[in-house]
DNA sequence: TTCAATGTTTAGAC
DNA sequence: GGTCTAAACATTGA
């Protein structure tokens, strides 16, 4: 999935959307994407979207509320069919052609229906990805949300609390250290990969080996390429698809993330690709130095 | 045919 | 306990 950054941008977009609306309907394809009961929240109006980490949630009457992860492969489209809305499309997560194509597609999960007559639907490809109803209450204990570190953009979050939760980690290579979704909530491989660029520190350094200085240029990669994510993500041309179909992405922005052997966007160097935590990891072996 | 893919959890080995 | 690997989930496209 879709990181923080893309979730940010589908809660932003579903806001001005679907809050006040009813939903009339749930329709669920893959029972194993919905967990919980559809007949609870069928009949309810949207008060609230809201984000934490990667879970994109959604407040209904009743004490209800939708959680959502869309793992690897999740995406959100929702059509709008009447009023100011009508024709409009709005698509977050996982980019694949087939979010422009047709909806449902052929990997639709779940379908939710409004009032007014638009539509929500839940693709996934991989089927990782889930909707769970819970009782608004219980958000806090529920077991994805339970175990996660601060928020990266929020104000209480600095680098010396960075440092601290790294630490825990001590012989870890710095990039898989801050995907620990306990050590800061919401990096997943790509922004990990930028982060690390940005502050240009190998991600393969180990955690013990860094400096005050680097824990700080560290800290500011992780937000400043968080904040690029959700300013590219937030663009029209990203999100927004145009009666030409017109799509972008972050990606094209990414400076080392899947630009294996390209040439780095700051020095020229041939971009690496090495594993990392089992993970795709890329850098600048001249831009990003161990120490 | 084999591998890797924006995620998370769990099991097993050291 | 920490940390590493592999596997599981399921699908597709290079």
């Amino acid at each position: 999935m879709p990181e923080l950054p893309e979730v940010e941008t589908i809660k932003t977009g579903l806001q001005k959307r679907i809050i006040g609306l009813k939903l009339t309907k749930i329709q669920v394809n893959a029972p194993k994407s919905f967990i919980g009961v559809s007949n609870k929240v069928q009949g309810q109006k949207v008060l609230n979207i809201w984000r934490r980490a990667k879970i994109l949630g959604i407040d209904m009457t009743g004490d209800i509320t939708l959680l959502f992860h869309l793992k690897m492969s999740g995406q959100l489209v929702w059509k709008g069919e009447s009023g100011k809305g009508k024709g409009e499309r709005f698509i977050g997560g996982h980019p694949t052609p087939d979010m422009v194509g047709k909806m449902p597609s052929s990997h639709t999960r779940v379908i939710f229906s409004f009032s007014d007559g638009s539509h929500l639907y839940f693709n996934d490809q991989r089927r990782f990805g889930w909707v769970r109803v819970v009782n608004s209450d219980q958000v806090t204990e529920d077991s994805s949300l339970k175990r996660l570190g601060p928020e990266p953009l929020e104000k209480e979050f600095s680098w010396q609390m960075l440092k601290q939760n790294l630490l825990r980690h001590k012989s870890m290579p710095v990039k898989v250290a801050i995907m620990d979704q306990t050590v800061v909530s919401g990096i997943g491989n790509i922004y990990a990969n930028e982060a690390c660029f940005d502050a240009k520190v190998d991600p393969r350094t180990k955690v013990s080996q860094l400096t005050d200085k680097q824990f700080k240029v560290l800290y500011k990669g992780i937000t400043k390429s968080l904040k690029d994510g959700i300013k590219y993500g937030g663009s029209s041309r990203a999100h927004f698809v145009d009666a030409e179909g017109n799509k972008g992405y972050f990606l094209d922005y990414a400076f080392v993330y899947g630009k294996d052997k390209d040439k780095c966007k700051k020095c020229g160097s041939q971009i690496k690709k090495i594993k990392l935590g089992g993970r795709g990891t890329y850098l600048c072996p001249n831009c990003q130095k161990t120490v």
